[in-house]
DNA sequence: ACGGCTCGGGAAAACGTTCTCCGAAGACTG
DNA sequence: CAGTCTTCGGAGAACGTTTTCCCGAGCCGT
């Protein structure tokens, strides 16, 4: 009922402690006999290794702790998935911190994280410079792995999709299918999926259009945004928005709607993201997908990485391609609107 | 820079460890001086306590284990966020995992859990019956709080949505804004939300349409069951769709729009968790909003209590009255489509 | 002045692991 | 057959706390 220890396990298998924790742990071989007789005396007991008491004298709590800005941003969810997912297949636990979008929360919780003594960090940095400070402190403790958003350059590794290789898809998506009036509706902040997704797009949309450069409207990454924007941009009556999130094309979809615009026939709408949301507005917002389950992975693999293999190598920033999901917000300008 | 412990702050003070213990914890009066020159020292060193040892040592981890059906709910982030803040706010730290709705994998989350000596659990039971047993033993245990859905009786205290209030707040505005050929579109599992919402939808319905009871399909909590249902109910031509949730909500209203249903003018459309995305579909859906931030705050009060004052008392199960959300779904019937 | 206080402080025993030594065999080698 | 390796097992020292003792000094009461 109560905790069954090694040394009760010791007790009733007659042999030592230190002949148990060997057979449990599998560090030196041990006399198959007496390794049967510690096994069978373990089951028979119930016996569970305490972890406190591992992670003092191992130095390691097999945890890992998950910060991120706001859980309820939708695309977090399917991400916090896959990543618990791809550490509890590791044997690590998870313990999660959601600073609010606060800086100095964020560094609380690192810090509280740290004096936890998880084996590493996952952060989802909340700000680009002011949570630098905190999270190359932290870097400097355990390993640490940026997800998603960058937190200025050689501070740690990073694994994040490649928002520039997104935005290309989506302008050649909307040059290929007929669209020569683009204009952007971004976010100003200095996160870098803003920053590089705003880039990206001025870098492309040249091609395209030569105007289109210029028609930039910047926000934040918030549905709001999405249709105060439409009211910025629409009396140039624009024939594409791309839109730096799917809450933005949301938000922007519903002002268009509103103002009796013809969506995608007049006018294309897409997003970034995908996030499930993207798949039910109506129309469908067409938009760039990250490939969640591949980030997850390749963070829980790069922490594995730095976990053993001492923390050689050097900084790594891993850029994942992101695939192209056309929905009916921007079927092509000459086609009837497909039935849903 | 390596890690500063108790001894080091005790000869940085000049005092013994048990002394710099108990001014850091405040266990027990010291000299005045004293605990200066020790709290200088550990300042001064920048002493984190090291949380394994003091777990071991003092049986308590200051974490609390998070076990839920699927983060994607996407109902679950706005009450994972507001339980970890509560959480937070009392020092705890959460440990969290995604059981993916697969009762095997919440016993096992739960086993390892418990294993990490984590001094309580909150649990979103992936199903009413396959998930009781891990959630009993569990309970006998440590503190357990059930949240969201039960788990059949006696097993554990909990905290959840009043179903029935809540179903009863649409089935009256229903009637109050002139609905009269009602329909159930709900959940067959034995989740107790499920069951609930079914129960009280029977009981309440009949009062405004004698007919009602009987007009209810069946499927599970997604947006692909309510697009289905209505296919089911929609020949019927029923004048209000009372649904489960939103996500059903959601399908439906998709649905009718393909077919070409006005909504709200031939058909009001009700949900039930008012998720975010109930506001921003179109029309927006008229729901019942979970009281999720209290929710959070009696689950946390539940344990604090449950932790500190031995786990004396009766088993409690603890209902809050949720609130009624109108939005363009479910607008009289008489009037114009109010602009969104 | 002396037995009881309280009060500030230290030594040391836990807590349950892991891991480094050691020792006692047996199995080789020469 | 003496010596040197392996192999299996135990004793016991960490790990960094918290907490239980215990001790000495002052202070009160009589």
């Amino acid at each position: 009922m109560a905790d069954v220890t090694l040394k009760d396990v010791a007790r009733a298998s007659g042999c030592s402690i230190a002949t148990v924790s060997r057979v449990l742990a599998g560090t030196r071989p041990v006399g198959a006999e007496t390794a049967h007789r510690v096994r069978a005396a373990a089951e028979a007991l119930g016996y569970r290794p305490n972890h406190a008491a591992r992670a003092l004298r191992s130095r390691a709590t097999g945890t890992v702790g998950l910060v991120l800005p706001q859980i309820t941003n939708p695309f977090y969810p399917t991400l916090v998935r896959a990543l618990t997912h791809a550490l509890h297949a590791d044997g690590r636990a998870v313990l999660l911190a959601d600073c609010d979008d606060d800086p100095a929360a964020e560094a609380e919780h690192i810090a509280d994280l740290l004096g936890r003594r998880v084996d590493a960090l996952l952060v989802i940095p909340a700000d680009e410079e002011r949570s630098r400070a905190a999270v190359a402190a932290a870097a400097a403790r355990v390993p640490l792995v940026l997800m998603d958003r960058g937190c200025g350059p050689g501070v740690a590794d990073s694994v994040a999709v490649d928002n520039t290789a997104g935005m290309a898809l989506v302008l050649d998506h909307l040059a290929a299918t007929g669209r020569r009036t683009v204009c952007f509706i971004g976010a100003d902040g200095t996160a870098s999926a803003a920053a590089e997704r705003r880039g990206a797009y001025a870098a492309g949309a040249g091609a395209l259009d030569p105007g289109a450069p210029g028609r930039v409207a910047l926000g934040d990454f918030s549905v709001e945004w999405g249709r105060a924007a439409v009211d910025q941009v629409w009396p140039a009556r624009p024939d594409a928005l791309v839109c730096a999130n799917d809450l933005i094309a949301i938000g922007a979809l519903q002002r268009l709607h509103r103002l009796g615009a013809d969506v995608p026939g007049e006018v294309a709408v897409t997003g970034f993201d995908d996030i499930p949301m993207a798949a039910l507005s109506a129309p469908g917002v067409t938009t760039v997908r990250q490939p969640v389950a591949q980030l997850a992975a390749e963070a829980a693999r790069l922490l594995a990485q730095r976990l053993s293999g001492g923390d050689a190598g050097p900084q790594r920033a891993i850029r994942l391609a992101p695939e192209l999901v056309v929905r009916e917000s921007s079927t092509p300008k000459r086609a009837a609107r497909t039935p849903a």
